[in-house]
RNA sequence: GGCGACAUAGCCAAGUGGUAAGGCAUGGGUCUGCAAAACCCUGAUUCCCCAGUUCGAAUCUGGGUGUCGCCUCCA
């Protein structure tokens, strides 16, 4: 597989340290309120990553962190009279429901911050006593000029990061540039012991030891949104090369941004929407094929329309696979004459899918493979084919579904006894070429949100919300 | 000022040198008692503009226009 790696800024063939394994850390959201779209894009986009990864048979260690200690989390607890602790559990289960939402699987581990506070000082300690850090009344500021590669992950030169670097005033640190690895804490706020005082991480150091903790010194790879890469991900860089004297990762992933009326979808911006919002109008799906819909680094312009177009597109693809269950449940046993050829046709779409993924994680891609799949299968597989047909078609079809993270809704396939015994009454209506009962029935049933469809096969309902 | 991204049909979106994938929407047809689903057909002589390289460019080079991002917390 080749992916783009933002250090070399260059698709590379991505070969693991250890064959067959890979480790990748993606960084995690701090848990202050509710995720909104642009959040919910690495976190898709990074879990199709390692879903694909699994699939081509590497084993994947994928840690991605909560970030549950830092001023916004600070400000909130205090905006409701609540303690740090309160707000972000509270905000870490509901990004839970939300990435469950998007069918986004767990991570390997979820380190939290503040349970990696000892291998935080320790770090610290470290740079602290090879000069890389120094301490100015309670806090502690990484000394960037002092490592010559810094900016070496957002290409810039150090002296043009200093000439566009703000100074404020009053400023204790050496040089503008640098930057807090552990704050001292103000009166009030929560804290923890170290070597310089009551104080608690900056955000950048929490990374760089979650990151050694659990995967080690050097990783393959690490991923995160475009705006991590500048100061982020060069300031973690800059951590743990100097820290560890090792490489930190080998490769760097970026997903673009989520825009609103072409501008960057931000927090502070205001112009954000969330996931919890959007699903429940429209469903979480929609929004997890938005991600997969386009390349993972370009730009989306997020809006209503296309939510709903996202819902319309899914819509194609749940009827393959509905109809192609329905097909199953009648289908008989005993491989028919050339049932052979469509299944040689359907296994190109997975040819084309591995193509298309191999390069660069290329989903919008992957995802026409399965809608070619789906045509193949809705021209070829019908109520004359073999069960082993059917299942062999299924099974490819969700197979790369899965891989997408797509198609995994079940809604519930339960009719009381009252609408079953409408649906048969209408079925006897039919019989008896009584068009207006039967069509009475499928207009009530469907107000009632059961859509009825007539097949050879019999008759194929399902429900609409 | 430094670094970077984007501009492809009504909408979304692939495609990095060989003659424009896929999806949504629209219109027509087939199937159906009628529907639904599905299938078939329908749509960019053309990829922001100009110039250049080439037998050949949406794709490469140069110039320009427009929009946006990072350089400050941000996915």
């Amino acid at each position: 597989m080749r992916i783009y790696n933002t250090m070399s800024r260059q698709k590379e063939e991505l070969v693991p340290m250890t064959p067959g394994e890979l480790k990748i850390y993606a960084c995690g959201p701090t848990v202050y309120n509710y995720i909104h779209i642009g959040n919910a894009r690495p976190i898709c986009v990074f879990d199709v990553l390692r879903r694909y990864l699994e699939y081509r048979g590497m084993k994947v260690t994928y840690v991605q962190n909560f970030t549950d200690i830092d001023d916004k989390i600070i400000n909130k607890a205090n905006e409701e009279n609540s303690d740090y602790l309160t707000v972000s559990r509270r905000y870490m289960e509901e990004y839970k429901k939300d990435a469950a939402g998007l069918n986004v699987r767990p991570a390997t581990i979820h380190p939290l911050a503040t349970e990696n506070i000892d291998e935080i000082i320790a770090i610290i300690s470290k740079l602290v006593e090879k000069g890389y850090a120094y301490a100015v009344d309670g806090d502690v500021y990484f000394r960037t000029n002092k490592f010559s590669e810094y900016g070496k992950l957002s290409h810039q030169p150090l002296e043009e990061l200093q000439a566009g670097a703000r100074i404020s005033v009053g400023d204790v640190k050496e040089d503008p540039m640098d930057f807090a690895v552990w704050k001292a804490a103000k009166p009030g706020e929560p804290y923890w012991e170290s070597p310089w005082g009551h104080g608690r991480p900056g955000w950048h150091i929490e990374c760089s030891a979650m990151v050694r903790r659990y995967l080690g010194e050097t990783i393959d790879l690490h991923c995160g949104g475009q705006d991590l890469i500048f100061p982020h991900h060069e300031n973690e860089i800059a951590q743990s090369e100097c820290c560890n004297g090792a490489p930190f990762a080998r490769y760097w992933m970026h997903n673009g941004y989520i825009n609103v009326d072409n501008k960057k979808m931000s927090k502070s911006l205001g112009n954000f929407f969330t996931v919890r919002d959007v699903a429940e109008k429209y469903g979480y799906e929609p929004i997890r094929y938005l991600m997969v819909s386009s390349h993972y680094r370009m730009p989306i312009n997020y809006s209503v329309d296309i939510i709903e177009q996202c819902k319309a597109s899914l819509e194609r693809l749940y009827n393959c696979r509905d109809n192609l269950r329905f097909l199953l449940e009648n289908a008989a046993e005993g491989q028919k004459e050339g049932e052979e050829g469509v299944l040689a046709r359907m296994t190109q779409y997975r040819d084309q899918f591995i193509e298309a993924m191999d390069d660069d994680l290329n989903t919008a891609d992957g995802l026409a493979a399965l809608f070619g799949l789906a045509r193949e299968i809705n021209s070829s597989v019908n109520g004359e084919s073999s069960k082993e047909l059917c299942q062999k078609a299924l099974a490819l079809y969700m197979e790369l579904a899965n891989v997408l993270g797509l198609l995994y809704v079940e809604k519930d396939n339960s009719l009381d006894a009252e609408i079953e015994a409408l649906i048969e009454k209408r079925t006897q209506a039919r019989k008896n070429r009584d068009w207006a009962t039967a069509d009475a029935i499928r207009d009530e049933l469907k107000a009632r949100h059961v859509v009825l469809e007539d097949t050879p096969q019999g008759v194929k309902w399902h429900i609409e919300e």
